[in-house]
DNA sequence: GTCAAAATGAAGGATTTACTACATTTTCTG
DNA sequence: CAGAAAATGTAGTAAATCCTTCATTTTGAC
């Protein structure tokens, strides 16, 4: 049906400097170029007319007329699908061969707003303290809980440092005999099927006086009985797999809750996790977007 | 802002039998004004350009280029607000401590919500297809990314096997040298900034004839032109942080797909994975959850 | 049914827009 | 830094579109 994004995403490495500028638009706001002139496009673009002309034909269209015209249908076609609102829901049951996928996205929005809903600010708040206040913070979430525990881990590292992500028994379950000085915070991420280390490493790390933040399915999990702090996040199952959006979402919350508490700081951290990436690693294309880690 | 259908109100008691039809295209389908010549519109309503034009005098407008702009315009307005809503991003300095939690988890269910109206069934069936087909499959995501990517890994080898990890060139750059024969599927995860190695193994892998997924931010992105099959996924800024939520939601339709095409077997093949890692792992807790990984 | 007034359609002139050829600037390479 | 090649902009031509004029058809009142 795009015909044209299609287009342009073959051909984009043998475009000229100005064509990918109007690629730009021709992929981010077509309906400009239904409705403008090539000369327009090209005032926009801050290039000229017949560079624009120059781009169609690059494209493999015979010129602008022609470009503008399969836009025009595209763009007709999707204003034919505005009217009803969305039929998906009313035909649940017909199970159709295309409404598997609104059904995990909806789930997850589903999941979302039940969590918005049942959203406990005290508890996040208290949380988010913790965080701020640890002057060490180990992460553990083993199995498939290490996916979010290594992004937790990463994102903590860099906007407040001072992180460390337990692995596994052998490689590093000695931070707490090394400096027991410190404030030591453990946040752990555990769900069914609760593996055993992670129990047993939150309640060593109980007993030697590090506070406990647990991010787990409910107050029945066997890491809840060592939390000081209890996250409660419901997710789609099986959480290994269908988990991850609302359980991210729940952890974002975290990261921008440590974020505003000191906004300045952090900003002045990730740019310099920029400077170094920068030079640690090469990359291609705008750098619009601000990144870290 | 609507200007035009507020004349047409005002003056429709003063129309022609052939411009109250006009009428009708016009408040209904202004779109078809906006890209279509006047002798177009004459045409779909049975009518003809003059009297077209003669409906644009009525209306008080000194001719059809007139009207047509003034739609233009007000079409370009409704466009404006493209994307997930953006109220959120627009106050983004403004996030006071009370409501920045429930800005994040209603900024992902914005962006899950148009995910799910952008969604184009046709490409993921392409996207999942190609994963079923493939015999060999890599996975490939550095910095950030390695978290989705890891996770995807993780997942597909469960469900289907075969499936391997590109973590970086010192590793493991070999896999398409030693199996060539092989029908190879290089699944890239990448966002601005795009590493430049992730680029690199992506048009490798194409030169020597394997299928490449891209999933990334858009057609301009620097993978998308190597790609065989594209998913554009659009996610709250930065993506390494917020953008989570949604990519995983998008990468779940994936494994989903995948699943259902042959449930049976998958099921049998996640068994297995549950009974091995039963043997090797230890876990607390009733095992209601189906786990594996 | 007839005539007049209004509405409509067809064709030619005017204006805007797309396209092409040439001149200038920028980029690349040795 | 020089020369070549590519890219870009300007200007002029061809084509499409708009708009007006005039002939034809339709409508409505008596």
């Amino acid at each position: 049906m795009e015909q044209v994004k299609e287009r342009i995403r073959k051909q984009f490495g043998n475009l000229t400097a100005s064509q990918k500028i109007i690629s730009k638009i021709a992929v981010d706001k077509p309906s400009l170029i239904a409705i403008h002139t090539a000369k327009k496009i090209g005032e926009l673009t801050n290039t000229s007319e017949a560079t624009v002309i120059r781009f169609c034909h690059s494209l493999g269209y015979s010129g602008y007329s022609e470009l503008q015209d399969e836009i025009k249908k595209s763009l007709l076609m999707m204003d034919q699908r505005k009217g009803p609102i969305q039929k998906y829901r009313a035909t649940e049951d017909a199970v159709t061969r295309d409404n598997y996928a609104h059904q995990v996205i909806e789930t997850d929005i589903a999941f979302l707003q039940h969590g918005l809903q049942q959203f406990d600010y005290e508890l996040y708040q208290q949380a988010i303290d913790s965080i701020i206040r640890a002057n060490r913070i180990v992460v553990v979430g083993l199995r498939w809980c290490h996916i979010p525990a290594k992004w937790l881990f990463s994102t903590l590292n860099a906007i407040k440092g001072n992180t460390h992500l337990y692995t596994g028994a052998v490689d590093n379950a000695d931070y707490f005999l090394t400096e027991r000085d410190q404030e030591w915070l453990v946040i752990a991420i555990s769900f069914p099927r609760h593996p055993a280390e992670t129990i047993g490493l939150v309640q060593s790390a109980k007993s030697l006086g590090a506070k406990v933040l647990a991010i787990t399915e409910g107050e029945l999990s066997p890491i809840s009985q060592a939390a000081d702090y209890l996250l409660k996040v419901t997710t789609p199952q099986p959480a290994a797999t269908s988990g991850m959006p609302t359980l991210f979402s729940l952890l974002n919350v975290l990261i921008k809750g440590v974020m505003v508490h000191d906004a300045a700081n952090v900003q002045k951290r990730l740019q310099h996790y920029d400077e170094i990436s920068s030079k640690l690693y090469s990359f291609v294309g705008e750098d619009d977007d601000f990144s870290f880690y």
